[in-house]
DNA sequence: GTTGGCACTCGGTAGAATTGACTGCTAACA
DNA sequence: TGTTAGCAGTCAATTCTACCGAGTGCCAAC
């Protein structure tokens, strides 16, 4: 068999050509900074192109014809598609962060004390003021913590809290109520038995309650069944938002701000989302490919956050599909490597 | 000006006749309907007011120059001032819920289950609905409560968690990370030392820390500093805002959303927005009254919720000073009613 | 394969004209 | 004196028209 000589390497069936790719990317960095359909000559105008208007026009047929360009009206210049968003963030060289934006991370992670909760909430802050997009911060599951402590608190006769303590340094309160008046005696030995009970086991270990019928076994069985329910809810997560007043100025039109706003008033939904990105192994996800309807309009971008090598919550930036995907890459995974530096060793400098 | 809501049968200087009353409101009724300045003739249409449009003009150039109304340009109809607002609500007899909403807020309190902190959220989404409008709730102040139990945890030898219980049955966990390494019996010990010291003693006392030069002196100091350092922050408010979606409906304009919105993130303000609402006596501050710039196109609808006879808490909501207020005032007083008796008495029927 | 040139398309804008929803004023009327 | 009809005037909003210009596709020439 003769095989021909073919002047360009094999392409994959989804690769474009260099000059392709450099109209393609001109057409994604202009249209993000302008809003803007953008027309052959200013791709043209573009330095590291040396072509005329006409040229780029036929290439730009092609791009529309395979899919990654789109003309909003004959006339018009072009707009990316969300394929051509995908080509250009798969072909983004990673981004820093800028220096005074750099510096104010490092300031922050140095300063920040207190609760993991108030870190992750401050931190959810910091990340949409550096970014002016909406930020998403999901906590560590609970979900395989041990149980630190026990303890049964009298409210009232009728009227109980359980708090539990677990390894994470996480807290979970629970009402007990059970049908009878029970002393104070009584709640004391619950809490006893409890913690012998459930100290060093996870919530997903099943236990071997009492099964006596005295107050106290019945106390116990309450609360340790009250414990255990926790579980399905997957409410172990906790997620916060920041910056939601963002969204106004960076989506245009009252009912896409309106929808975004709803999906952020959805927590779990929110967890979910950045979970399945995270679980489809992207770091970003743009428009439709999060397979969620009403944030189509959406891109989302995600860096997880280890603890021990294991995964433990992550970071998220919403903003439109063209949203500055450089620098919101570059400050979710620099923020996302400090968190995880900060909770995994407490050494904070770098 | 703030003014007070007595019922004056004389009429003060600022009372107006039955007609320019029945004009006013009607033009706010419609103005509140249709968001548009209301001309003469749609007020005249009003059928319990047999005068010709001319009256009608002549009445509102009156209340025009009195301040209740305002004409956005010469040939346009007339919108109502904040002072027309005012009159408005202060001569509102008190509506009622429609029968399917009250059905609503019935069998959500029938249902509702779980922690304080559950139950407020979830008002506050309830409130919303119900509205249309964003919703706040603000739950009880911790400031008074007493200490049930206190407890401090090992986490690893430099990390210790305190976990307080109060009588109300809120739970504040502080971390407390002393200089040195304690030992588990030093922790224990501490931990018992604190329950003497603390329980039944409220954030506000001082008590007598150990002076003791060992281990586990400066843990019970330290857990003790900690946790009154909590009071000042003001932290123990905690506020929950429901349907912030709402406010790309019923706001317009993208600047006016991004305002009110960054004005929700900021919590603790909502919450002493809240709180001098309330101080001042008022059930709605209107536009400005409420002397917080950022919201002057706001009105704010209030109503507390006590407990025992004490204020504890308040729902709230936030919308246009265009807004609906009978049904807005009604909701809220509904919901701030079954509030209070789902904390008095837990029992809810009625 | 690249380019300049050209005809064409079509959204956006700017002005002018028109509309219509108001008002304030005035004179007549009860 | 209070009320009313009538009328002239104002001004935002709308519609229309003409036009501009950015941008395209196509084609012939290089």
């Amino acid at each position: 068999m003769v095989r021909r000589i073919t002047k360009a390497p094999k392409m994959a069936p989804n690769d474009l050509d260099a000059r392709k790719a450099t109209i393609l990317q001109a057409v994604v960095v202009e249209h993000i900074d302008t809003a803007q359909p953008v027309g052959s000559s200013a791709v043209a105008a573009n330095a590291d192109l040396q072509v005329s208007p006409a040229t780029v026009r036929s290439e730009m047929v092609t791009l529309e014809r395979e899919g990654y360009l789109a003309q909003p009206h004959t006339s018009a210049g072009r707009v990316p598609t969300e394929k051509g968003y995908r080509f250009f963030v798969d072909h983004l060289k990673s981004g820093v962060l800028g220096a005074a934006q750099q510096q104010q991370v490092r300031e922050f992670f140095a300063s920040v004390r207190g609760e993991v909760e108030d870190v992750l909430e401050q931190t959810s802050t910091l990340l949409s003021e550096l970014t002016s997009y909406t930020s998403v911060v999901v906590g560590p599951s609970h979900a395989h913590t041990k149980v630190l402590s026990v303890q049964l608190v009298n409210l009232d006769p009728r009227h109980h809290l359980l708090v539990a303590v677990f390894s994470d340094g996480s807290v979970v309160k629970h009402s007990v109520t059970p049908t009878f008046e029970a002393s104070h005696t009584e709640v004391t030995e619950a809490s006893r038995q409890l913690n012998a009970l459930l100290i060093g086991t996870t919530l997903e270990t099943r236990v071997q309650v009492p099964s006596r019928h005295d107050h106290v076994a019945a106390l116990v069985r309450e609360s340790v069944s009250v414990l255990h329910a926790e579980q399905p809810t997957q409410d172990g997560e906790q997620v916060f938002i920041g910056g939601s007043s963002k969204v106004a100025q960076v989506f245009d039109g009252v009912e896409t701000v309106r929808q975004v706003l709803s999906i952020l008033e959805q927590e779990l939904l929110v967890v979910s989302l950045v979970q399945d990105i995270l679980d489809q192994g992207l770091s970003v996800a743009i428009g439709s490919e999060h397979g969620f309807e009403p944030l189509s309009a959406c891109a989302v971008i995600v860096a997880p956050v280890t603890v021990d090598g294991l995964p433990a919550g992550a970071v998220g930036l919403l903003g439109p599909t063209r949203m500055k995907y450089r620098e919101a890459m570059a400050a979710a995974e620099v923020v996302s490597a400090h968190l995880t530096r900060h909770f995994g060793g407490e050494d904070d400098r770098g």
